[in-house]
DNA sequence: CTGAAAGCGCTAACAT
DNA sequence: ATGTTAGCGCTTTCAG
């Protein structure tokens, strides 16, 4: 952690000038001729000294600030921070680094962040659009800033985006639901949203409930800070409705769906939720979930943002990654209490 | 998102010198006495068009990043993330970006992360120092970088740091479920590790054991990816024991004993964890918790930071906050199995 | 093949 | 009070 060493000292130590070390360190020396001795003597010289160019000024001359935005809904979601791990991880192995905020489903939020990014000059954007973000991200594409969207899109945006196979993720997990015959009242649960995955998820219920010809419960419920009404809610759709099962289109729904159970003393009914959690493999019965291969959506996000970055994508990559159901014991309970206890 | 304005086309349209303009942004107008009338245009002019100064120049320039690097055990322990998300909230209300990563309590990697942040000039380091780090660390000191540790520290380096008061949140706990007449073997469940949250959670736990003059049950436990042998040690540990009550020393080493008591069967024993977990709540019985103010933790960390960067703190700062016993369901479970179904 | 030099946009010492 | 100007460290054009 000595005093920091410029590119200037390198010329100068070794008799030469800076351009040459510059064209060597940015692997020019061939294509500038420069001899390969020369290339191999400043090499090791760099390596030895172990300079390291200043970023700062890097990025200044080039307009490139090696910084990649990440905007995802909530950090403390271990969906989105799972995620933002993976995306960390590869862009650091492509040499980006990721600054990265929640934005709490908040539009003005984004549009701040987003505006914020774009002071530093980041290279390209990760986001998981709020609604109302349409306008941003529309001028964000006419002035060609690298962006993908995930988890959700916005239709009449052409943008880039990886999403879950929602649809049948809920198609899914509805049909699991409803081929067991004891099942014949299967509600949804989800949120006040026109968000794209949160219709998917509703579409693949609807489907899966027409193609049994039962009828379709949905509530909806919104989130806010003091959570108890979210809690009260959910209570009354289950039992005034005697569910059977219900699919929840987010893990924190459900998880306030345990705590209606918890707080009403409810006969959990069969279930299923979106996004697994800590808290469903451990609760008894476990909880069944549709999950998404993390790993698997950073890798395609920070591949697409990386090729737009170079130039290098042919065309728009919307990609669909599939979704798997993961039965656990939530949606098999045995629906004659009496039972239950063995 | 239109084309950028700079600091000399404000000058140019208002027919002044850039000189004026950046003082008057930079907030010297009254220092440099220029006339308030002009200061008054100027800002409103710069408002009207909306300019922002480019950070990378005024970095360059100034030696500033305004960017605060933050290095924790693991983005994904909601404790962290919790943590993670004030910092991030209370810096950007004081003009500074986080730049974060998790090192996985892995020494190497976060060497490599503090040069990497180095090397991109970040204005100061908040860090959860992993074992092994004393010398990148001093050397850090060594060169008047501001720096934070929270959550442990290192003994023998003279830091600022925020961390629990890890002893008394043992002790407390310890005492808590000794109090009880039932529960005469009191287990407490920690890492190989020697870092001095550890350390103070043991010593804590020893203090409680010993006024009750009862047997101290100590179980390490080598924590991988692969985490079923921590599971299987914990399933003996306490079954073997016959414990009464565990204290466990952090939140996954409890979800592990959790693990091990839904795999084997086992009689749930009392039990306390530290730091909180959603799962925690919902369990059944609900977990008792010592708990952290994570938000206290954050403002506290940042202020820290940005009094040293400003050259403000006139001595060590070494805080330690108070801990919080959170007594929910596991630590007062009726003993008698016959007894606890009603 | 290599070097001189012009900026990237901003700040601040120095001049007036 | 305000303007001129020299850099911050790097990349890259242009001239040898």
């Amino acid at each position: 952690m000595k005093k920091r060493i410029l590119i200037s000292d390198i010329a100068r130590n070794l008799g030469i000038s800076v351009t040459t070390v510059s064209f060597i360190l940015n692997g020019k020396a061939k294509e500038k001729r420069i001899s390969e001795g020369l290339t191999k003597r400043v090499l090791e010289y760099v390596k030895k000294v172990g300079y390291k160019p200043n970023q700062l000024a890097q990025s200044l001359r080039t307009g490139q600030s090696k910084i990649l935005g990440l905007i995802v809904e909530d950090i403390s979601n271990p969906f989105f921070s799972n995620v933002a791990k993976y995306i960390e991880r590869i862009a650091y192995d492509n040499g980006y680094h990721i600054i990265y905020c929640s934005m709490d489903n908040d539009g003005t939020k984004a549009k701040e962040l987003i505006q914020l990014f774009y002071d530093r000059q980041v290279d390209g954007y990760i986001i998981t659009p709020p609604e109302g973000l349409e306008d941003t991200l529309a001028s964000l594409i006419k002035n060609n800033v690298p962006l993908v969207l995930f988890d959700r899109y916005i239709p009449t945006l052409e943008t880039h985006y990886v999403v879950l196979d929602n649809f049948k993720g809920a198609f899914d997990a509805t049909k699991h639901l409803l081929d067991n015959p004891v099942n014949k009242r299967v509600g949804f649960v989800s949120l006040y949203s026109n968000q794209t995955q949160m219709k998917d998820r509703l579409e693949g219920y609807m489907k899966a409930i027409d193609e049994f010809h039962q009828q379709a419960f949905i509530k909806k419920v919104k989130i806010d800070e003091e959570e108890d009404s979210a809690v009260e809610q959910l209570h009354e759709f289950i039992s005034a409705n005697r569910l059977d099962a219900v699919l929840f289109a987010t893990n924190y729904l459900a998880i306030d769906g345990l705590k209606a159970v918890k707080a009403y003393n409810l006969a959990l009914p069969n279930m299923v939720a979106f996004d697994d959690h800590t808290l469903f493999k451990l609760y008894e019965p476990s909880i069944s979930v549709v999950t998404q291969d993390t790993a698997e959506i950073a890798k395609e996000l920070i591949h697409t943002l990386l090729n737009e970055i170079k130039g290098k994508n042919k065309q728009l990559q919307q990609i669909v990654v599939p979704s798997e159901l993961q039965v656990r014991g939530s949606s098999i309970i045995n629906p004659y209490p009496a039972e239950q206890i063995s």
